[in-house]
RNA sequence: CGGGGCGUAGCGCAGCCUGGUAGCGCAUCUGUUUUGGGAACAGAGGGUCGGGAGUUCGAAUCUCUCCGCCCCGACCA
């Protein structure tokens, strides 16, 4: 993309109403304008993440054996009626009334719509294990949304649902999700800890909260600094294979880590010492198993090997997509603006023409440019006349993992300059060279 | 919902107390000179001062009312 070209509306200034870093750097950074409290319009840039995000999140549940769908936005209350959860959520439940007087809500959750759906089609033991998930908006009124994208009332989620025969099998899919969750968490350059935490409305006996640790956090944690240590990396899982996902979670969750809501006190004791923490975090996604509770309240039922109806134990887990980019935020800014892991970049690798206009450097930008694309890459070459201090000002803001800066005294050596954004770090190098890092570098991610 | 605050140009703000018909910085547009870390000069455009009602000869300013937004708390991906 050229910039001259692209819609990129960059504020100098923070604006008044931002508080904390995520939400000023992405008002910032002309990724997001507030439509009204809570809710917000996704900018061209903003957008950019948020597909690589929901792409990352695809990918991972569709390794992990689940299958997508989509489901409707605004439901009908009657099947809430039904799971007996008419209040479950309370006043956080955005009601209309379409014109012949029908009730309606827009979709918080939507435990009781997959449950339509399975129970509609699925009646043998043989249709089993099945994981149905959607990434599509949700909205719920909360209470004070705030924190830019962190606390929206109308937001990006991923939530799955998974149809299993026992209560055996359905603890392999809480474990499957762990397991997915965390692969997923990585590839966006985060580490999110489970941590055990509270059902809350939507039910259940076992689940795990993940969170990213940042100030700016909504919860106190307490946790082993051991689990900080922890990696998933790029290890090869078999999802079907219920002893290593057991063996994973039981890695991942058998040192103290909880939220304030499940925090023990007497427990926590028992760390040692000099590995206690209290710190804040973000919740980034959470895990439920919940047995039968919907199965039983709209009579999900399968035949079971003996041909009699049984109803199916059930879980529910969600990533909070839209919020996941604050939380990378959080975790990954400078002063100058934000850092972006090279897996939800916008764009691979910035290109800054130090003279445009200059014959020299317009075509050694115009060659890098076409070099990138043609080996499969996604530049912004900031060809704006302007000068060089602004157009390091807005990559340095926008946090594009890489620049590659040309310039007249360069190209006289015959070398351009490749900046990393993390570190700051520059090289000097020829411009194929430096192509040719910058492919290497995607290549492995 | 309880407590606090704000609403004046795209963004950040001053003006309000003590009424006299709107201003600053940034951004934008034009021109000239510039160009290796947010350029300089000259000029220009852009506002029913959140909406409504009232007081007054006269309201951004005083009064009432409605709306919107932000912060702290209870709730949540």
């Amino acid at each position: 993309m050229r910039l001259s070209r692209y819609f990129l509306p960059v504020l100098k200034e923070n604006p008044a109403e931002a508080k904390i870093v995520s939400h000023r750097l992405m008002l910032r950074a002309g990724m997001i304008k507030q439509a009204s409290a809570g809710i917000y319009s996704w900018l061209p840039l903003g957008l950019k993440v948020l597909k690589k995000i929901e792409n990352i999140v695809h990918e991972e549940q569709q390794r992990a054996g689940h299958i997508p769908i989509m489901m409707p936005i605004l439901q009908s209350t009657d099947l809430w009626d039904e799971s007996g959860r008419s209040d479950g959520y309370g006043d956080e439940t955005l009601r209309v009334t379409d014109r012949h007087g029908r009730k309606m809500l827009f979709t918080p959750t939507a435990e009781e719509l997959v449950t339509d759906i399975f129970r509609a089609h699925v009646n043998s033991y043989k249709d089993l294990p099945l994981t149905l998930y959607q990434i599509q908006w949700k909205f719920r009124d909360e209470i004070r949304p705030r924190f830019g994208v962190m606390r929206g009332r109308e937001f990006f989620m991923k939530d799955g649902y998974n149809f299993d025969l026992t209560e055996e099998d359905a603890l392999h899919s809480y474990n499957r999700h762990l397991v997915s969750y965390l692969r997923t968490y990585e590839r966006m350059g985060l580490q999110a800890i489970p941590m055990r935490a509270d059902s809350g409305p939507i039910g259940g006996d076992d689940t795990h909260e993940f969170l990213v640790l940042a100030e700016t956090g909504e919860s106190e944690v307490f946790y082993d600094s051991e689990v900080t240590d922890l990696t998933f990396g790029d290890r090869d899982i078999d999802y079907g294979d219920h002893a290593q996902c057991q063996a994973v979670l039981e890695e991942f969750t058998s040192r103290y880590a909880r939220t304030d809501e499940t925090h023990d006190a007497a427990l926590f004791d028992k760390v040692p010492e000099d590995r206690r923490r209290v710190a804040r975090g973000i919740e980034v996604g959470q895990i439920f198993y919940f047995g039968t509770k919907y199965s039983d309240a709209l009579g999900a039922k399968v035949s079971d090997q003996n041909g009699k109806p049984v109803p199916v134990h059930m879980g529910s887990h969600g990533i909070g997509v839209s919020r996941l980019l604050g939380a990378i935020i959080e975790a990954s800014h400078d002063d100058k603006g934000i850092i972006w892991p090279e897996g939800v970049t916008p764009f691979d690798c910035g290109i800054v023409n130090l003279r445009q206009g200059d014959d020299g450097t317009d075509a050694a930008c115009e060659g890098l440019y076409t070099a990138l694309i043609a080996a499969g890459l996604d530049p912004l070459y900031d060809d704006r006349k302007d000068r060089a201090g602004a157009k390091f000002a807005t990559m340095d803001l926008i946090g594009l993992p890489w620049r590659i800066t040309v310039g007249p005294r360069g190209l006289k050596n015959g070398v351009v300059e490749l900046t990393n954004r993390r570190s700051g770090e520059s090289e000097e190098m020829s411009a194929e060279a430096a192509v040719a890092r910058i492919v290497e570098v995607y290549a492995n991610l």
